[in-house]
DNA sequence: GATGAATGAGAGTTCATTCAT
DNA sequence: CATGAATGAACTCTCATTCAT
């Protein structure tokens, strides 16, 4: 049910002996339990389907745990929602652009984002979710509006070094990079069941996926990089 | 709020032999209106955010009404879906690619997708939710699996010209291409908030949907044209 | 669906010829298909479980009909509830009571009370809800409370003859042997389910139905012939 | 209203250690005093006539607690009828059929089964209900298809112990001697108020009840007791 | 006479939230 | 800290009844 237990929990189980005292349990244990239970939920239901009691449930706690905790659903939702973000931009923190050849720094982002979203079961449905509720839940967020700085700053660096080297020709924006980059990314994960109904397969299939990520390097790298006249 | 404006309120305004009055005793206009309000709430609310009293009201009806015309709420989601997949069937239909020159074919074809997914207030939030409720109501229906059939179709003829022709010099996959496209139309819709919460800009201004289009378009084009070894 | 439409529907439909004047159908004939239908439906759902729309569509007419005919629910169920007594008391008149040997007359008429309750698909069922209804609609009804009159004097007399030949040597009166005979026959009609459920057999099938009648005919002949002092 | 008030009522009365307030906070409390006036929602209105906000009102609870503790209407439905069988099986093992002369343990039995369902204000309707939804809950339960094993034991024993001690002489089953006893302690409540409308008086007046009493034994009786040649 | 669209009250059920213990 | 009984508002769905045509 975790998404990322060992990231999250991790710090606070390390000192803990494995017998805890009978009358209190761990508090912040239960907290973390309910909070990756809940993003689960909320990633796989949606807001409106999700439900207190099953996340109670599904993270051994009771119902009321929750409230003491994180005051109601809205908040539960929050705090699930910015988990979810923290994970990946701790992932993007991984990589290493400076110091790499724009065009494999480049290739080295593109497989990183589409690597991820591909994997975490849950980014991706609750980022879509988000967007259904008109990112009511993110602007009510200190953190989440700034989640992608960093990757957009490297997304940056890359495309001035590459841009100086004559590797990349073209004044492309790195707004406008990142969107093409996450669109592609983002679009047989998000649409992963309206597509299978089209075409009939599976787009969760690894096979499918690597030759796809593939195509997605490809498709980008030839978006930016300097073409003798055509 | 009608997604389907002709077929509705055309009838009014024009010559109808019986003349009914509008909004009374007038099954099929009351039908129409139900599944145009429904369409609407749906693609605002998701399906559990979605209030059936709240469609009635909206369509001057009364909830009887729509489980007498839909038979429950399940019913009247899957007929609001088919009716929004209609609308972008008929769209297509309209290009006629087989006539013109392929790069030409080709940027009418992603122009006319990328206006679609921006403008249609409906589409991109219903196809949405459904995914996020992992297609359970595209697989029940008869039509919908098919509804691009025409559109692919479309795409392997271009290609295939394409190719022959040499202007297109990849062996592309029309699956992989309606992907690519797909996405780079359908990333800066699905994700207007979470985008608009991190560049702090309007995603839906016509002035940047123009460029924006303009960019998509040459992305595409670039990832299957000929050129010269690189 | 129809629980006697011989005798209902025949006077009606008798001299009818098959086609029928198109504008107009036989109001008579309408009339008298819901009032069989309505039966029906009563008998098997009880007042609360019965559906006007059901009966619409079963009499092949509909729901506004039912309201023009019988001005209500509540009256329809009247109507029926009278309908099907006027089936029992109909058969019980063929019976000759005056004019047979006390004891043959007296099995007679508890093979015919056995017979009509065991086969009448409606007539126990439709009692048994009446009664859970507390007899609100029967004691509304201007010719239900005089049903069973001509039994009732049928049994006096027979009793009354029987006890003058010293045949019946006890003063049992007519009440107290019809509720016993109408016990004896009612039971396994009104708890067929929970006795099929205790006792695993069928209290419909023609063989036990057969035996159980004699059984019946004896446990009722037994309780007022004169027996030499026990 | 309670049907069980040796179980629920006493309690409160006698001296319960944790003492707590009667209507609140108090689970099995609660679920009993649910219990208790669904059985007599469901035996005076049936199924579909009884309304869940009328017993959660008169347990004084409220309506999500129904749900809690029985899930929905039908498992309520289900619980009662258990609850009121248990009843009647626990007052038949009262009898002591072993020890007593078969003439007067017969008696016994027949006036047990006469004043139970007499005097229970509800068992007679839940049975009636029961069969008019054609034993559709009673199938369902883990526990009512046995509910008479006991009886039917010790009207076996009985029945044999007679016939050995030339008492009873005939070669009657239990199963039609059960059915006999309940057709002529069944109907007169059963039928209560269409009987009442017929004979113009209360069929459940103490003075009455004793007098057919008396009768119904006497029946039973002579329907199986040894008879010189008749 | 006949049709079926329309209405509105109320039924069963669910669920976020509170609170006594 | 933890439990789960209790609450009340809302939601989906049903149904007897009315009424324009």
């Amino acid at each position: 049910m975790s998404s990322a237990p060992s990231e999250n929990a991790a710090p606070e189980n390390a000192a803990l002996p494995p017998a805890r005292t009978p009358g209190k349990r761990n508090a912040a244990a239960t907290r973390q339990r309910i909070l990756d239970v809940a993003l689960a939920e909320f990633a796989e239901h949606g807001f409106s389907g999700s439900r207190i009691e099953r996340i109670a449930a599904g993270a051994s706690a009771n119902v009321g745990m929750i409230y003491h905790y994180f005051g109601n659903k809205d908040d539960l939702y929050l705090a699930a929602l910015e988990a979810s973000y923290k994970i990946i931009r701790d992932r993007e923190q991984t990589l290493d652009i400076a110091h790499a050849d724009p065009r494999q720094a480049l290739k080295a982002l593109v497989e990183l984002t589409f690597d991820f979203l591909s994997t975490d079961p849950h980014f991706v449905r609750l980022i879509m979710n988000e967007n259904l509720m008109m990112g009511r839940t993110a602007q009510r967020s200190a953190t989440i509006p700034h989640m992608t700085r960093p990757l957009l700053e490297q997304l940056r660096t890359l495309l001035a070094r590459g841009q100086k080297e004559k590797i990349f020709h073209r004044e492309m924006d790195a707004e406008d990079l990142y969107i093409s980059i996450l669109g592609l990314c983002f679009i047989h994960v998000s649409n992963r069941y309206t597509l299978g109904s089209m075409f009939q397969h599976d787009f969760a299939a690894p096979d499918w996926l690597a030759r796809r990520k593939a195509i997605v390097v490809d498709v980008v790298t030839r978006s930016i990089v300097a073409t003798p006249a055509r």
